[in-house]
DNA sequence: GTCTATAAACCGATAGAC
DNA sequence: GTCTATCGGTTTATAGAC
């Protein structure tokens, strides 16, 4: 099955890329670790970037894909969020750097950010009319909220190494739900109460 | 006199950073836009990561160094910051890469995120004496906005780019009021309205 | 499909003449 | 201080045998 070493392909590239950052880490080492050579490498994939472009497909497919409605719900979201970065910890690092990289990488971000701009405000909506969060303050609050959390959420790793906090990509439910608090109205502080302690 | 040569080195090599990305500018292109040999340049910077490294200082230099004590004052560094970024904007790109690249730019971004939480830390204290910022939710809160904000700060320019913001860095200082807001009192939010609309 | 071997290019850094 | 010339190392990507 030669479908099996494409596949082994992404995962030890993933895995490296993880360890030893994006630009360190060659062609010839991941071929060198997985055992096989370079040019049988080149096989499956004839650049760097294609590499890349199908981990992020890869990732793509398993993120949600329907707006979380209650509280409960988003902080399913988050973990769910926390662990894809967790996973894909090279990309995060490197986010800025891989947009420059390849039109289809580009494309990608582009997407994953639309996507969850989408469906954050969605949920925004919901929490609204339930009365859990507060209406805006001004025209296009919740957009900006929503921005926040997707720029947090993107950079969250080399965040967390420059801030030296602990737990790293652990941590961002919790910071997630920090950038939320003031937003929520008395019935969602004491709804949040029993969903995650700040 | 020779410290001219250094100084040109520094200007192009920033202006080349900033346009193409600090991956793809190599010593040579610096050199060949200067008009001077590799070897030249080799004579004044011997690594590469010596140009940022000295790139680094002169930014930290121009950087306020007293903590804003009003709206006003913090709309000042708020404007400050947002110049500084788009003058340095490779830096802001390649933020998470550089501090893999040697010990001493990632001290660097160390000492900047501590003088500018630091800064930002005594401002909101004293904001919150005034009656202007709202006591904390919870312990630690401002502690989160600040960090908040400096995040916003240093990957402002890429997420412009992918949420496809006007302005770029121009923007910043709306984003950190837009940040701010939720944590205002009602003398506070009057008070700001004389300063920057939303 | 998998391998070996190698092309082709580039880069950072050095050595040494002037 | 500035230059030319070049070394040594890496990288991506290709060509062709098996």
């Amino acid at each position: 099955m030669g479908s099996d070493t494409r596949q082994k392909i992404l995962e030890t590239a993933k895995a490296h890329f993880n360890q030893h950052g994006y630009n360190v880490v060659s062609v010839g080492d991941i071929a060198g670790a997985l055992g096989i050579s370079k040019g049988n490498l080149t096989y499956y994939f004839q650049k760097k970037e294609e590499i890349i472009e199908a981990l992020m497909q890869e990732k793509s497919e398993d993120l949600p894909a329907t707006p979380p409605e209650t509280l409960q719900e988003l902080n399913v979201y988050f973990q769910k969020m926390q662990r894809m970065i967790h996973d894909n910890a090279y990309y995060f690092w490197h986010h800025a750097q891989l947009s420059q990289l390849s039109p289809r990488v580009k494309e990608g971000q582009d997407a994953a950010y639309r996507k969850n701009v989408g469906l954050l405000t969605q949920t925004f909506q919901k929490l609204q009319a339930v009365g859990i969060l507060q209406g805006e303050s001004y025209l296009g609050e919740y957009e900006r909220v929503v921005d926040f959390l997707h720029l947090s959420l993107i950079y969250w790793i080399p965040f967390c190494q420059l801030s030296k906090k602990e737990g790293g990509a652990a941590s961002f439910p919790c910071h997630g739900w920090s950038i939320l608090y003031p937003y929520l109205t008395e019935k969602g502080r004491a709804a949040l109460k029993e969903v995650v302690a700040l």
